[in-house]
DNA sequence: CAAGGAGCAG
């Protein structure tokens, strides 16, 4: 790289470089020739260098920016500002805040452009403690009154939900400006009180679109009061795209997805986190279709998506059980060097697990160079749902191995995948371990995996004593599925003992009815039999209708019981015809 | 000489 310039470059024409860098290979040919120059000992030179690196955060691992920071000799203030600001902007704030302490210990001077840095850093901590040892810092070096370092302090004690903290401030100041006004109404946004946000707004000497976007967004998302949002959207003077992305996510929110739809067709500019929205949206609400097909027309306007938009695709193909769909979307991620970070990838192997490509999904997870929690977990459930209990129980004992942590979705899986293969005494013990050893409190969903477990295998009485004695209110599920257990297991009894609780718990819905007639038709007790029926008649209750999805050659279709208005009906209920004959004949040449 | 605070997607 440094054989691109003939000789070493003068201060001069570093700086000059430096200034129109906007490539990571054009700061390491900088970084080399300081090295070769023996620059390092010019603070400026050094300082704009390690700057240049942190305008580039995104690309730059943190590593490299520690490593050429710890090059400058006796780095200025400007350069531990700017170390500090990296750490920052790259998510690191335990780092920025450990580096303030280390500049402070090193008698390093503080300014008013250090203290915003590391104020940010400790508001993302939420860390209180240090961000009020800061504040008293601030008031030593008298720079208390520095707009910049107020509106730091302010946004501290609001993201810490010391509101009350903010409001002193804010009100003590002498130099509060719009951003001050601004960050205040969104402390009372995030902590809930949107009347007093409200009341800010109103007072304000002047807004700007901030301060619209941060109320839109606040009686939307936050108070669920999307019609307020609205007023105040169709009021505002010169919408930004960020209002119009609030306005929407707001509808997307409460699933108001055709109030939102509507908003997004109109939109004069639409960026990535618009598209991403919605799709995340349809995705959240039940509508993976319409997501898909709105990645596809979010490609076809040749907007990149990103990483929100493609777990969103990813994950609608998971729920449609598209696997054509889902792997285009995943050599397309990689053709077109989407970040394939730990969640992205975390998704397609949940999505080919969804559709039943064990093998595609294993050698992903195989090959991934980082898993989360999530990873496993998605790893651990798509075994036992598609019939793998014993390797789902054995990949949470190599998770153990791994020493990784768990959650309560993990749990969740590995105890389902116990009930599906019947593994009693395995998930028996996971559970007891549950809080024993991996300090994860187990709730009402694990106590319903442990119930159905116990009960599946048999043990009803044992099923029916973990019900009564668990911590908190049974819900109706547990008695559900003890239910549903008695009915494999012939069980009259406690099945009427089951329907009585579900009745008290008012859920005692047609399938209940259902169910419990069928227990009773088993024992051959027609009279109970007709008693259930007619008090499903009384009570108007039906069953709910069945419907299914499948995705043939890329398209999607779906299924309703009793729907005929499938464009292929006719050639399907032939195929379905001559299936069920078949199915007849075999059944006829069995018998005789 | 340089750089900083507030809002939208998971």
């Amino acid at each position: 790289m440094v054989a691109s310039f003939p000789g070493l470059l003068s201060r001069g024409e570093l700086l000059d470089l430096l200034h129109n860098s906007t490539t990571v290979s054009r700061v390491h040919q900088v970084h080399a020739q300081l090295i070769t120059g023996a620059l390092f000992s010019d603070p400026f030179v050094a300082s704009r260098l390690l700057s240049t690196i942190c305008e580039l955060s995104a690309r730059v691992p943190a590593s490299y920016a520690d490593l050429v920071f710890s090059q400058s000799h006796q780095p200025s203030t400007f350069s531990w500002n700017t170390i500090i600001r990296f750490h920052v902007r790259a998510s690191n704030p335990n780092k920025a805040v450990l580096l303030f302490a280390r500049m402070r210990k090193a008698g390093v001077l503080t300014d008013h452009y250090t203290y915003p840095f590391v104020l940010k850093a400790c508001a993302l901590l939420a860390g209180l403690e240090e961000g009020a040892a800061i504040h008293g810092d601030v008031l030593k070096t008298g720079l208390g009154e520095d707009p910049f370092v107020m509106n730091g302090l302010i946004s501290l004690y609001c993201k810490g939900g010391e509101i009350a903290a903010a409001r002193k401030l804010f009100d003590g100041s002498r130099s509060r400006d719009l951003v001050s006004w601004n960050s205040l109404m969104a402390g009372y946004v995030s902590c809930g009180d949107t009347a007093e946000a409200g009341r800010l707004f109103d007072a304000m000497p002047e807004r700007d679109a901030f301060s619209w976007a941060i109320l839109i967004d606040g009686y939307g998302k936050k108070a669920g009061d999307v019609s307020r949002a609205r007023d105040l959207f169709d009021k505002m003077p010169n919408k930004d795209l960020v209002c119009w992305n609030s306005m929407i996510d707001g509808y997307v929110g409460l699933g108001m997805m055709r109030a939102a739809r509507e908003l997004f067709d109109v939109m004069a500019e639409r960026n990535v986190i618009s598209w991403s929205i919605l799709i995340d949206g349809y995705v959240k609400h039940g509508d993976p279709k319409e997501a898909l097909e709105l990645f596809q027309s979010m490609l076809g306007q040749g907007v990149r998506p990103d990483v929100i938009s493609a777990v969103g695709a990813i994950s609608a193909c998971s729920q449609l059980g598209a696997l054509d769909q889902g792997r285009w979307i995943h050599s397309y991620v990689k053709k077109h060097n989407i970040l394939l970070d730990v969640v992205v990838e975390t998704a397609l192997v949940d999505m080919y697990m969804k559709c039943g490509s064990l093998d595609l999904a294993r050698l992903l997870f195989d090959e991934m160079p980082r898993r989360s929690v999530v990873t496993w977990s998605v790893m651990i459930v798509g075994l036992g749902m598609n019939g793998f209990g014993c390797e789902a129980v054995e990949l949470f004992y190599q998770m153990e191995r791994r020493g990784a942590t768990m959650d309560d979705l993990t749990f969740l899986g590995v105890l389902t995948a116990c009930t599906h293969a019947r593994l009693v005494c395995e998930g028996r013990e996971i559970f007891d371990r549950m809080r024993r050893d991996f300090r994860v409190e187990p709730k009402v969903e694990h106590y319903g995996c442990l119930v159905d477990l116990l009960s599946r295998a048999g043990r009803l009485q044992e099923a029916k004593e973990v019900i009564e004695t668990m911590p908190g209110t049974p819900t109706s599920s547990l008695w559900g599925s003890l239910l549903a257990a008695c009915r494999t297991h012939r069980c009259v009894e406690l099945a009427e003992i089951a329907v009585e609780k579900l009745k008290k718990l008012g859920a005692d819905d047609g399938g209940v009815y259902v169910i419990m007639s069928n227990i009773y038709a088993a024992e051959g007790m027609w009279n109970q039999v007709w008693k259930m029926r007619k008090l499903m008649r009384e009570r108007g209750m039906k069953k709910e209708t069945g419907r299914s999805v499948i995705e043939v050659d890329g398209s999607i279709h779906e299924f309703v019981y009793g729907d005929s208005s499938h464009p292929y009906k006719e050639e399907i209920y032939e195929v379905l015809g001559s299936c069920q004959m078949q199915c007849l004949e075999k059944m006829v040449s069995l018998i005789f």
